[in-house]
Parts: C-alpha cells; structure tokens; sequence
DNA sequence: GGCAGAGAGGAAATGGTTTTCGCATGACGG
DNA sequence: CCGTCATGCGAAAACCATTTCCTCTCTGCC
C-alpha cells in the first residue's frame, strides 16, 4: 500500500517514439508525416498515420509548445465571483476560443487582490498566450499587474489604463433604445427606478435616459431616477414611490429586471393594469426573471455571450501582433415582451391599418 | 507592418539559463537553489534567489511538467451547459484545486457529444492530471470515452459504469429533512409540487417524501405527487390543483424554489396565508427566488459548493494513487425562513418554554 | 557508364527544467 | 604529509516533439 505510491498511476502514455518504431521510421519522419509537412512518399505517410492511430498516439502539447513557444492556451479571470453577468461572458469567451482550439484557464479570484496575484503568477509560469479579464460589473479597474507583458482583453469592466483594450456593454444605448420603443408606444410619463447611484450601470443608464427623452422634448416622470438597491423589494417599494409622485405614470423603466419583476408586482397589486396603464421594461433580460414576471418582462438584453466572445476574437488577434486600443462597446438589444403592450411577434414600428 | 508580423510578441522571457549566466552558476544549481533542493551554500542559495527575483524569472511549467509527467492541471467538463447547478460545483471544485496549486480548463461541451470528444482529446493532450464531469441534471450518464485512462470524479451527475466515483447530492435526505421539519412544526396534510417524472431529481424526492410521510404514519396529500415543470407557471397552477384536491391542506413541498415560488404567489392570491395556513418549502436554496419570494422561502440547500470541493478532492486523491469507487452522497441541509413560521434565528427544534 | 539532381528519410539540435552522478576543493585525522 | 571524507557545484542525461540540415539512393540524361 505505501510502498508503491503511484501504483494507480496511468501506464506510460505513447510517444512519438514509440510509434517510429512500431512503423520502422525515425521520430522526426513521423512528426513530418502526422503534421503534413516535410516531404515524404504518401505510402509512408500513411503507414505512419495508420501506426499512429493504433497506438492511439497524441503528442504532448508541453513538449509541442516548448518548441513553438506558443501553449494554445489563455487565462480567464474574474476579479469578483463568478455569476449572472461573467459567467455568460465567460461561456461566449470560451466558446470563441475553443473553436479555435486554445483552451481556457478559469480562474476566480473573488475579489481578493492577493488571490488575483497568485493566479496572474500561476497563469504566466504556465506561459498562457493572453488573458481576459472580467467581473461583475461595469464600473473601470485598475488594470492587472503583470511581472511579464502578455496581450489583455478586459471584458465588462473596462481597465482605467486607456493602453488596454477594453469591451463594455452599450448601456448608453441600451437606455436609449428602451426610451425610443416607450416613446414610439406612445408613452409620455416615463418613470426610471434604478439601481443605487455608486454604481456606474445605473447612473450611465439614467443620464442617457434622461437625454433621451429630453431630445423627444419629454422628462422623467418624478422629475428624477428612483436610486434604490437591484432587489425586487425595492422595485415594489420604488413604483409605489413613482406611482404617489406621478399617479398619471404611464411607463417605469426599471435598472434590471429585478426591480421591473418587483414593480409589476406593486403594480398589479395596486390595480394598475401592465401594460395597458403602465408600461414597463427591464434590463439585462434574465429570463427567469423576464419570463417568470406577469406579464412577461420586455427588456435591454446586453449581448454579454456577444461580448465574451468579441473579447476572444480580440484577444486572439492580440496575440497574432494586431493589437487594439482603447474601450470599444459591444451592441445591445431591445427584446419585447408582453409588459410594453407590442404583441411578441409585431415589429417595433405599428402595424399598417 | 505586414513585414514584422510578431512586432507585438513579448520579448523573450527569461529562463533558468539567464539566471545562472547572471549569477555565475551552472542551471542545475538555480534550479536546486529556487526549489530548496540539493546541497548548497547558504550564501549561493541566496544570491541565485536574489538574482532570480531581479529578473523576475518564472519557471517554464511546461519544461517542468515535461519532466515530472504532472502537469498540476486538471480538466473540467460541463455536460450540459453551465448553469445554475454546474457552476457552484464548478466554483467549489475551483477553490479546493486552486489551493492545491492546480489550474483548471473549463469545457463546456453545451450537451454535444462531438464537441466532447474534442475536449477530451484536447485535454489528453495536454497531459491533465484528471478530469472532474459535472451537469445540470442528477440524473446518471454514460461514462466518458477516454482513449487514455486518467482519473476522472463525476460530479452532480452519477456515471452509469460503478467502477467509476461519482459525487452526487444527497435528495433522499433533503426529501426527509422538509418532511421531519414540517411534521415537526404540526403539519400533518402535506402535498408535494415538483417536476417532470422523467427527471430523477423529481421522483427521487417524491419517493423518500412519500416514504418518509409513511414511517409517520402519514401520507401525502392529494393522494400522488403533482408533476409538471421546474417553473413558477407550473407552481401556481400545481398549488391550485393541490388546494381544490384538498382544501384543508396545509403544507406544499415544492421540487424546487421556483415552484415554490409560484406557489407562494397562487396561495397569496386565493387568501391563503403562508405559512399561518400553509406552510411552504422549495428546493435549491436558489437566494434570487428563496430571498424574493413572499414570505421568504425555507428550502433544502444541497450543497453544490462543498459537492464540487469535494469533487476536487476525490479527484487529487485519485490522482495521488488512493481511488476511490462508487457514487459517494453530499450531505445538504435545510435552510429555515418565514415560509414554514419558524423565526429564521430559532433553532430547528421548538424553543424551551 | 558516369554524373547531376531530386526525393525520401535519418541524425541531431532545440527548447527549459530537473536530477543524478561525479569532480574538485578544502578540512581533518592519522 | 598523505589519505579520506564531506561539501559544494557543474556536466550531462532525460523528458518529448519539432525542425533543420544532411546523407543516401534512385532516376534520368549525356
């Protein structure tokens, strides 16, 4: 039992050896002959092929890379935990980068600076190709710190190093579209409740709303946001609050969807009829939320599977020398469902008479 | 432009070569210095370190693990796509491996079997250690075709081959947990609201509440268990179905929180108080629905976090040559709220007059 | 028949680290 | 003063795949 450790270790794994001589040839020949290179009779090529599938042959990726210098391979970190916003980046990202066969690293550093060191040191000493960067919110960070220079994609929240490449989500234009699709509904009173001021979504989405509607020669119902938490009880709590301030209130447009789910509720219970007296919309469209409201919840959907995967494309361009620059936003769109009164199938515009 | 093409590469790293010409040893002896190995002066040992962190030198882990045959890697592959019940599995298992020094590859094989292929290949190559195989669902899986042994835990989801070691939550408890707790608070009409039968996590906790109901001589209100979706559409509806088969019914087990949660908001609505009338348990301890609902929701918490670190740690042993076999039980533990009237601070057992 | 050229495949170097073995130096005892 | 031993460190092999020469053989042509 101690005396031999590794007994359940695995039997040696085949190596480029082992297949040049089961098929008679030298090692580098059958390196030429599985790689497609070097020149050799097709014969030969596909005897060793052949050898090499029997034996189930598959090179070692560590002696490959210390080769070419390149691993294949990049770091994920997420600088706050792992959830509803990184982790759809997370899988775009993933998703990207395994159709062009790196594999990733996750790595989640829950917020603890000296966790993210460890696995900045942990992820260069594995000699990864190139990082990205996510969390769970969109306000900047200062950038990672990195003994060795390797290419770096911050995705969500943007580095405040204008050096770096950063991709964010469209809130601006999120809020404007959600304006636009409320004004085009013929909704006049718009009331915005919102998450709490310190955070950068909901002041971003709220000053573009505001613009927006002031272009339209429109302001917001109350006169100003609602600022509260991202909960559903504040959303209850909040359209209550816009309904005393402005009882005419036709439209709530809410920071999230929690907040929406939790107006429609206030709502409902106050006997106002969503959409037909009040409309309402969400942002983020998560659909246990969005779906699961009544009525259903239209709402901003941010791409952030768009996003996580536009992060890849990047930093893969990143590590092929074509670096970027500076903070790009990734498109977001409107989805509309039953609480802004547009049939789900209808476009936006009203349909012909 | 297009003729220096790498323009952007990092400049070379260093190696342990760089560090012994600048400290006048041989490579062989910063290697011993770096690692505490090997017989040294003192004083040598310290100038190499010295020299070492000037440079900032980082250790190759694929020349490393070239030589050692470990690479302190393991995979982690997702079935299903990630989601609510894979990720904290993913997270546990993450924190238990990132404290042992191991990275993880994250794979998300989105359900496709090729794509799964692919990823084991990928992952052979690269010479994991071990692979962790987790799920969205309880219910047992094909093992994994691996061409090469390596050890492998699964996770969430059993594997249907014995030999292998799954980890896998611990229903038949958190099913006798809700109905010793609701018995114990003088429910005595218990109905149970859960999901698809063709899910086992459904009729394993249909089975053992049933089973747990008849050791107390009681059985389950309404006759059978109502199946449906894991939805609070479905939890509104099952509620009413429940209430009209038996309107003196004063307990609902609900499959999970979202059903739960339906059924919360259908009994509100047909004046029925919760959990003075009715009391309510949901299954998951899913914070956004247990947290939201009215009243907050008591449910089973099954543990996922401490399943997937229990994962990893099977998964190291396994690897450190100590397998282990079969399908091993995470314990789960129910989480009291104002859903079955107990004040949140009480202990489960009713407080000494 | 001899030579040039092309084609096929082998030998060896490369990459970075670890580890074993052995050499050299210095100290100490006889 | 010489032999022995311990100590400190270097040289080289090993890990595995790739790639660059380089050699050998065969064919074709003069």
């Amino acid at each position: 039992m101690t005396v031999t450790p590794r007994e359940g270790a695995r039997a040696r794994v085949v190596t480029i050896h082992d297949v040049a001589a089961r098929a008679g040839v030298s090692p580098g020949t059958v390196s030429k002959a599985i790689n497609g290179r070097g020149r050799l009779r097709p014969e030969t090529r596909e005897r060793v092929v052949a050898v090499a599938r029997e034996l189930g042959f598959q090179p070692n990726a560590a002696a490959r890379s210390l080769h070419s210098g390149r691993t294949y391979t990049v770091g994920l970190i997420t600088t706050d935990n792992i959830g509803r916003f990184s982790l759809p980046v997370l899988l775009g990202a993933e998703d990207a980068l395994g159709a062009g066969q790196i594999s990733v690293f996750l790595c989640d550093t829950r917020g603890d600076k000296i966790r993210e060191q460890h696995y900045v040191r942990s992820l260069l000493e594995r000699r990864i190709d190139g990082l990205i960067v996510t969390g769970r919110r969109t306000d900047p960070r200062p950038p990672l710190k990195l003994p060795t220079p390797v290419p770096v994609v911050y995705a969500l929240g943007p580095s405040t190093d204008p050096q770096d490449i950063s991709l964010v989500p469209d809130d601006a234009e999120g809020a404007r579209l959600v304006v636009e699709h409320l004004l085009a509904t013929g909704r006049r009173r718009i009331a915005h409740l919102t998450g709490p001021a310190h955070h950068l979504a909901a002041t971003v989405r709220a000053e573009h709303t505001v613009r927006a509607l002031a272009e339209a020669g429109a302001q917001l119902s109350g006169g100003r946001p609602h600022h509260g938490s991202w909960t559903e009880a504040w959303g209850r709590q909040a359209a209550l609050i816009a309904l005393h301030a402005d009882p005419a209130v036709d439209a709530m447009f809410c920071g999230n969807d929690q907040i929406a789910r939790g107006a429609a509720d206030a709502l409902r219970e106050s006997g106002r009829l969503v959409p037909q007296e009040v409309a309402l919309v969400g942002y983020d469209n998560w659909d246990v939320m969005a779906e699961a409201s009544r009525p259903t919840l239209t709402t901003v959907d941010m791409g952030l599977t768009e996003l996580g995967r536009a992060a890849a494309l990047t930093l893969m361009e990143a590590i092929d020398g074509e670096p970027s620059q500076g903070v790009r936003t990734v498109p977001c769109r409107l989805v509309v469902r039953d609480s802004t009164g547009v049939p789900s199938a209808a476009p936006l515009r009203s349909p012909a008479p």
